[in-house]
DNA sequence: ATGCAATATTACATTTTGATGACAAATGTT
DNA sequence: AACATTTGTCATCAAAATGTAATATTGCAT
């Protein structure tokens, strides 16, 4: 759901949680960072991060047994882990790190491969959250097939209204100010013209009024709230 | 989906890896090795072998974890398993039947018993779920036959885009990011440019499309999402 | 009604995104 | 080996989406 998923990287070594880090950065993640399995377990309990980037030589070999305690806790056992490995090593002590982890990366390793691996993570791992189609009267989004019907006829609009559209319904009855709808809409950290979620608000009223055959007007559930911002709502103004 | 079978073969001692690898290979199968279970792990994920031949004795004991963790896990639980023991002991295969294994060799073993249990275990497994047509309109996909009908003529197309193909019918009504296909479609980890999978999608439309003699354009079944992917679906944008 | 501020709408330049043909490397076939 | 097929990438074109500024309209207090 959070727009950047976070990512803890796991090493002991400055350099290569920096080198990470700025993979991490180009490839659009946020990601802190953590050099013990103390800290690391700190942090996992505080953050929640989406997904952790483990090294498995901490000292004291106590990267694998983070992630067995990880996987055993109910609470952590669903964060998805991806082990960093040396690949020189790995004779007498690999054995028995059969612990759950999702993946591994073995080191040395290229950027753009651990990029896409955690992608393919996070994929297997977000993508089975089932969401539900909403529907409010004959205004149904269904984010599984990522359409809008109205009255079971398909709506046509671009992406940001989907997703405005899909934020209004999923927030029903309350009212937002075009800064609030600037961060859930386009993220945290884009800077826009306050007037531009004007825009789109209209083009995603076009969209829905032109869609009725009933003669119902569904833009009429997008409400302008003067001097507040906007409001999905049932009830009339 | 691959004409030849591709099956993992998992044993720390190279002789015997490289002895079921030449009589796999005599059989007509294609197989690659590993000989932790860590490797094996990743293998498993990028790759999806259609059958894991597993060394119960891995040092450390971790092939029955492996194999434990296997099918566990959704994405690989359906990865038929035959594990290596060395022992007739009864204790193994209770322990193993518990985890959901599909059968055992004891070594030392004939390369044709062997062969005939691979086979064997292969015929169960994939002669359960994917062999039976799925048909959408005039629009047939026959597993089995290996063959896709429109208006019950053959229809030409390269093997990816036969994969693609039963993707989507296997998948329908739903949108898939272009990564998403890739990691359905080609294996996990596999890295392509993104448009590669526009370019399939391209060429499996063109297949559809030529395809009817009644007019009915089956391409369109293949609808653009734009920003979110593809997804195939009976209904109109 | 009037003026003003807030919102709606329009038009447009720019950026993104997807479709498609061409091509070369890889692979399979004869 | 010669040939055909399949594959992935790229360049190019067309279409769609986007953000902004200019202009029009609305709602509201007076």
């Amino acid at each position: 759901m959070t727009p950047e998923p976070n990512i803890l990287i796991v090493d002991d070594e400055a350099a290569i949680r920096d080198m990470i880090g700025i993979a991490l950065d180009t490839a659009g993640f946020r990601s802190s960072t953590a050099s013990t399995a103390l800290d690391a377990h700190v942090n996992i309990i505080d953050q929640r991060p989406d997904l952790v980037l483990l090294d498995w030589m901490l000292p004291g070999g106590s990267g694998i047994e983070l992630a067995r305690r990880l996987k055993r806790d109910e609470l952590t056992a669903n964060i998805p882990i991806i082990m960093l490995t040396a690949k020189t090593s790995e004779d007498n002590k690999v054995q028995g790190l059969d612990v759950g982890v999702d993946d591994y990366v073995t080191k040395p390793f290229s950027p753009r491969e651990l990029v896409a691996r955690i992608k393919a993570v996070l994929r297997r791992s977000t993508g089975n959250l089932k969401d539900k189609p909403i529907r409010v009267f004959d205004l149904e989004m269904d984010p599984a097939s990522h359409r809008v019907m109205v009255e079971d006829r398909a709506v046509e609009m671009g992406p940001t209204e989907y997703r405005l559209l899909n934020f209004f319904m999923t927030h029903p009855e309350k009212v937002y100010s075009r800064d609030h709808i600037q961060d859930q809409v386009w993220g945290a950290n884009v800077y826009l013209e306050e007037r531009t979620v004007d825009v789109h608000i209209g083009r995603l009223r076009k969209a829905l009024s032109s869609a009725s055959k009933t003669g119902i007007n569904y833009s009429a559930l997008i409400q302008t709230v003067r001097g507040a911002g906007y409001r999905f709502s049932t009830r009339h103004d």
